[in-house]
DNA sequence: CATCCTGATATGTCCTAACAAGCGGACATA
DNA sequence: TATGTCCGCTTGTTAGGACATATCAGGATG
């Protein structure tokens, strides 16, 4: 099974060669140049067809194990996994996500004030007392329809933050263009069934399902930057995600 | 800030040396010898100080800067990030996890049967028609309190499973006995409120929050092993797990 | 005919070596 | 004093080679 994979290596580009590899493999697999279940060349002479060390061509196909695009075997060879993988659980905003899937989100800020943080709140972004924080409840909409019920602290010694830019664009975003690099966030998915407070604002009943997520984010210098808890309308959003076996 | 870092390399053991390095630091940062924010080493140091070369040294970091223990920056250094960071969601089963948190759980069978597939299942598994699975439901309860309900469709062409063994271990157990080596998982979580049958089951009432799950394992040969529909009762379990930004 | 051994193949691990590029402080200059 | 440039430090990328080890098929052996 010669594979046709007809890659093309830019080495005056700025982008890595592993990772020109990785998006060019990516691309053969999802445009189906790359069948799931057939097998590369081994390591060796797809480096040399590509004119790459064994070193490069490895690191870009660790890269594509770990995404769980493929699997290798040793004494066997490496082969392309089967199906409908998605991208493991990216730290993204949900605004992201819609937009990138084409809807038009947009947000209505129902509440917005820069005050200072109780004690929990100090607790979950570890903050010394008499700290400040933004605190604002934000209700997502797409296409019209009522999708999420959002609620965030966010720490405010790093950007500012103003209500008219929550209508407008995601707080990742925001938070992004601030000079925020975040590196991690500890997440909890959970269920709860609507509140009086939260079925109108959802258009649902109350005793409707819910999807609950709690977020705190870290940024790269581990100052936990901003602490959420969201919920979600069970009918109309789901949390999928890729585990792969390391 | 002169790292104490006192690790023992190996060199007989079978266990990859890049490996051992990943397991001391981790040891290191868990039981406070590094403490979160410190900064390491330099790469090459560090290499020399334990007698590696710098890709091997770079290959265990690598592994800690994904697993989110890390923080790596270009002319800068390297440093522990924040604290109580947990593992990323790992590819493991509701008993394995129960079980090693020290609680006793339990399984009832309330359906166990080897038929045919139904036209669903095969496309799920992607198994020819004709071809048949395993199908069972099990109650899961923790310390006698009853906690999730599963369904499962596991394809039998792999290993035999029988209802006396599901009474005594996890599924998941039971797969990797039979020589199944899990790759990956595509797995959604969401919400649903309590139905009539689910309710007396789970020993909570109708209308109850309940967290879902489905979830398709892949093995590494790329087989779909096994499928299942979950759910949990919200008040006693929510999936928790760490982003880490790559 | 069944079993064991062996060799070819492919991935796994580890090394030396070199240059590129981002960051930050030191230093020189206006 | 303020500012801009330069240089050293550290991580990022790439190369090329060597040996180890799991797997599988095919041949030798009982």
């Amino acid at each position: 099974m010669a594979s046709q994979l007809n890659l093309s290596i830019d080495r005056s580009s700025p982008v890595p060669l592993y990772h020109q590899v990785v998006q060019g493999i990516e691309a053969a697999i999802h445009n189906g140049t790359l069948a799931p279940g057939s097998r590369l060349d081994n390591e060796i002479d797809l480096a040399a067809k590509l004119n790459l060390s064994r070193p490069t061509m490895r690191k870009a196909m660790d890269e594509l194990v770990r995404a769980g695009l493929l699997v290798r075997k040793r004494g066997v060879g490496t082969q392309v996994v089967a199906s409908q993988v998605r991208r493991s659980l990216e730290l993204s905003s949900l605004f992201d996500d819609l937009a990138s899937r084409g809807s038009k989100p947009t947000t209505e800020v129902l509440s917005f004030a820069h005050r200072e943080a109780d004690a929990s709140t100090r607790e979950a972004l570890n903050l010394p007392a008499g700290a400040s924080v933004y605190h604002f409840v934000r209700l997502r909409k797409v296409d019209g329809k009522p999708l999420a019920l959002m609620e965030n602290w966010v720490r405010d010694d790093i950007t500012e933050i103003t209500e008219s830019a929550l209508r407008t664009r995601g707080m990742y975003d925001i938070l992004r263009s601030g000079g925020v690099n975040f590196r991690l966030a500890n997440q909890r998915i959970g269920a709860v069934v609507a509140n009086e407070y939260q079925a109108p604002l959802l258009e649902t009943p109350v005793g409707a399902a819910l999807v609950t997520m709690e977020r705190t984010a870290v940024d790269d210098t581990g100052r936990m930057v901003e602490t959420g808890h969201h919920v979600y309308r069970a009918d109309s959003y789901s949390f999928e995600m890729t585990l792969v076996q390391r």
